[in-house]
DNA sequence: TAACAATAATTAACATGTTAAGGAAATGAT
DNA sequence: ATCATTTCCTTAACATGTTAATTATTGTTA
């Protein structure tokens, strides 16, 4: 059985990018107003839910890579909203904690964002809604939770 | 009745992001051997689909914005894979179009990414697949097709 | 038709995604 | 102890995402 590449429109990357498109704008509209980045924001957020962190465990529960986590942290500690500190039992790493300055944008801004997800579980309804999130989340290799 | 963020395990955006993740990773790897990236291999699958385009329908339907796509143009022109044309009713616009060298691209590589897509519709299920194509599509505010 | 508005596309500027290479510190083997 | 290896992180280089400004062309209207 040959199988055939599906109709552009029926394509699982191409859903993946305009769904999270669709998810993202209205995100990003409530950011603008911020000054940070969706993926600042993002960072921040995991902060604010573990508490301090060291680079690797937040570049991976931030669902970035290293790279892009460096250039972020540089950024975000520029404007005050993270530290940066040297562990001093093994001094490659690096452990990274919220300010309060970040901690007021993730508080000033948690009960809008949560509207803004709460109108996609709505739209979708609870039950679908869960039931994305449980496929969305067989589709991710990352460490079985 | 105050809603609060879910925790970033159970965070849609962040969902989407690895799974987005999780399906390109192989398919990344497919196109590392062939010198393109996955947006270019977008552009030219539509362009296979669709025949000849002007731009702005080929952004639309590649899932690409407008600068992206003007810079991605350029790249596969350089690299012969598509033709770009003047319109001469409105020279404003611009038609695009795949050559041989794209299609065969395409048609070189068209039967192992539709093993991929395979592999994931079989990892979650014929049904659970169509299940999630459409809830992603419920969240694409895009023209309903 | 001249002035203004709208559209298609490009360019610019900055942030991130991605892969590869490099540097510093810790670990392991001899 | 020394050398190779591994690990954590940074830097580099290039492609894309995103928003704003700009150009060229077309459409509209007074």
């Amino acid at each position: 059985m040959t199988s055939t590449l599906p109709p552009t429109k029926r394509s699982l990357p191409i859903a993946l990018i305009r769904a999270r498109e669709g998810v993202m704008a209205p995100i990003r509209e409530m950011l603008a107003e911020t000054g940070i980045t969706e993926q600042q924001w993002r960072v921040l957020r995991v902060l604010t839910e573990y508490g301090r962190l060291d680079a690797k465990t937040l570049a991976d529960r931030s669902s970035l890579l290293f790279p892009s986590l460096t250039r972020i942290a540089a950024t975000l500690r520029d404007k005050g909203l993270i530290t940066q500190t040297r562990d001093d039992a093994d001094r490659r790493r690096q452990f990274i904690e919220i300010t309060p300055e970040g901690q007021k944008i993730i508080d000033d801004r948690a009960t809008q964002a949560a509207q803004i997800v709460d109108g996609f579980k709505s739209a979708l309804g609870a039950e679908n809604y869960e039931t994305l999130l449980d496929l969305l989340t067989l589709l991710d290799p990352g460490p079985a939770d």
